[in-house]
DNA sequence: TTGCTCCTCACGTCACGTGAGGTGGC
DNA sequence: TTGCTCCTCACGTCACGTGAGGTGGC
């Protein structure tokens, strides 16, 4: 009737779906001109496949539905919120396009893992985020004693300032970790990023991705683990992007000091967890 | 309890959420080692948390929790099946990627459009799928009478054999569409693909990007409205990537012979709704 | 005793696709 | 009259996130 198109003509006029329309409808993006009492059935006008195709286009860059309707129904200077909207939409892109190159890198990285991995090895790979700390840095003549009694310092510490944030304590190993002198290693406590004042907060750098594994029972494995570890990135043709560390899970603290969820702690050496975390060169 | 894990450490130790862990055990993806029958707690051990991190690693590349699950389930050799399932997934990593390269560069193209377009023009974007047509490719002396006729004897021709698909006709110009005597043109009626055996089957190129325009009315208007895509396109920095097409959603057929749906036509001149549409060098 | 962790529903997300069951128009 | 188009529900998708409302353990 007099040139309006039903809703099918229309779908196939725009390239999209009659579902789709009858959507666009529903969320009052693209009504019809006239829709029939009786039958119900819609009656669009040329002018709506002209919208229809603003809509499309947008959608065809990945825009959303709500994004469109929002943009479309803002009055003043359609076109220049329209070519704003799609500049920060063409960043938002970028940041997707980058992910999906990193996966497919990381795809390759974990084909590796699964070739020339001991099976005994099993390899957790994930992005490392950034986390505020408490820090010390020192060189130790050994491991052991001199550690904990930073350890323990340092966690009375933070707890004092009650800003101690509800994650495990690491070490990082500035030195290679197969050294057994004068070491030269970080105690990194976790706290919230609201810390108080007279507190020195440090960042723990992040990274796109790092690689470890977990492990239970007492601290002698970590040396060998860790070289397994190097000896795989090695033959995957990877490097390590900053220190290792080694993150206490679960630890042996009796020290009333530590004022750490029981979880956190274990009476006994066979109950320990740790993990080891090396950040991967990217 | 003896070493296992309550379902938040195992959390913070895999880096999921509770929620992420308790929706993996419906799934039946990580089943708890133990789930007390009294509270409904739920235990781990660590070689689970092993096993999360092989799920967390194929998250990361994002396999789908239903892949993961039938990966780890199969039985016969998972190593292989696994580097397989990645090789696979990598490809299809690839074309998202590719997909949204695409469309950062139709972002560009659209904000273009913005920009140079004469509020007049307002211009569809979208990607030209393949499609299989009867093909009469033919030079002509004039638009008109002789057109028709091929349109005529092509719509009977096909609809004869029982072939003809529900899309609308065409026309390609392989000369540009200002000339106006001896003009090679390619008239294209859709078909659906398992066509007649004694049809000649001919494919429609498809483009990974088109441009065109919808216009109601006589076919006066199709000269000034190519010139003003073409005017534009060459303001993009674009160029066509084939003969433009002008395709007849409502036309005046009174024939029998077409056979069409009354949709499809139109007695009246004022009625016709025709297309153009440019494949974009992309 | 308080605060923390844990539990089980139930509902929301996003842009439609997929029926089911039924009616109007040529 | 038949076949086509259209209609309105209602449910599914994907991997959880977000409460609500309640209980167990230190």
């Amino acid at each position: 009737m007099k040139g309006l198109l039903q809703i099918g003509e229309l779908a196939r006029l725009g390239g999209v779906s009659v579902k789709a329309l009858r959507f666009y409808d529903d969320q009052g993006l693209l009504r019809p001109e006239h829709v029939d009492p009786h039958t119900g059935y819609r009656y669009y006008t040329i002018e709506q496949a002209t919208r229809l195709a603003l809509i499309t286009n947008l959608r065809l860059v990945d825009f959303s539905i709500a994004d469109i309707a929002a943009l479309l129904s803002s009055t003043a200077a359609p076109d220049e919120a329209v070519k704003s909207a799609i500049k920060k939409k063409q960043t938002e892109l970028r940041r997707d396009s980058e992910a999906i190159v990193n996966r497919i890198k990381i795809a390759d990285i974990l084909m590796q893992a699964e070739d020339n991995a001991e099976s005994t090895l099993s390899l957790k790979f994930a992005p490392l985020e950034p986390q505020s700390v408490y820090s010390v840095k020192k060189r130790v003549p050994h491991l052991g004693k001199p550690v904990t009694e930073i350890f323990e310092a340092a966690e009375s510490h933070v707890g004092d300032r009650g800003v101690r944030a509800p994650a495990a304590p690491f070490l990082m190993f500035h030195d290679s970790p197969d050294k057994v002198e004068d070491i030269l290693l970080e105690v990194c406590i976790p706290v919230t990023d609201e810390a108080a004042d007279d507190l020195p907060l440090t960042k723990a750098p992040g990274a796109t991705l790092a690689c470890g594994c977990v492990y239970g029972g007492g601290y002698a494995k970590t040396e060998v683990l860790f070289q397994r570890i190097i000896e795989w990135m090695r033959n995957a043709g990877l490097a390590p992007a900053g220190p290792l560390r080694e993150i206490y899970h679960r630890f042996g603290a009796d020290q009333e000091d530590y004022r750490l969820p029981a979880k956190m702690t274990a009476k006994n050496n066979r109950d320990y967890l740790t993990e080891l975390k090396l950040p991967i060169q990217f």
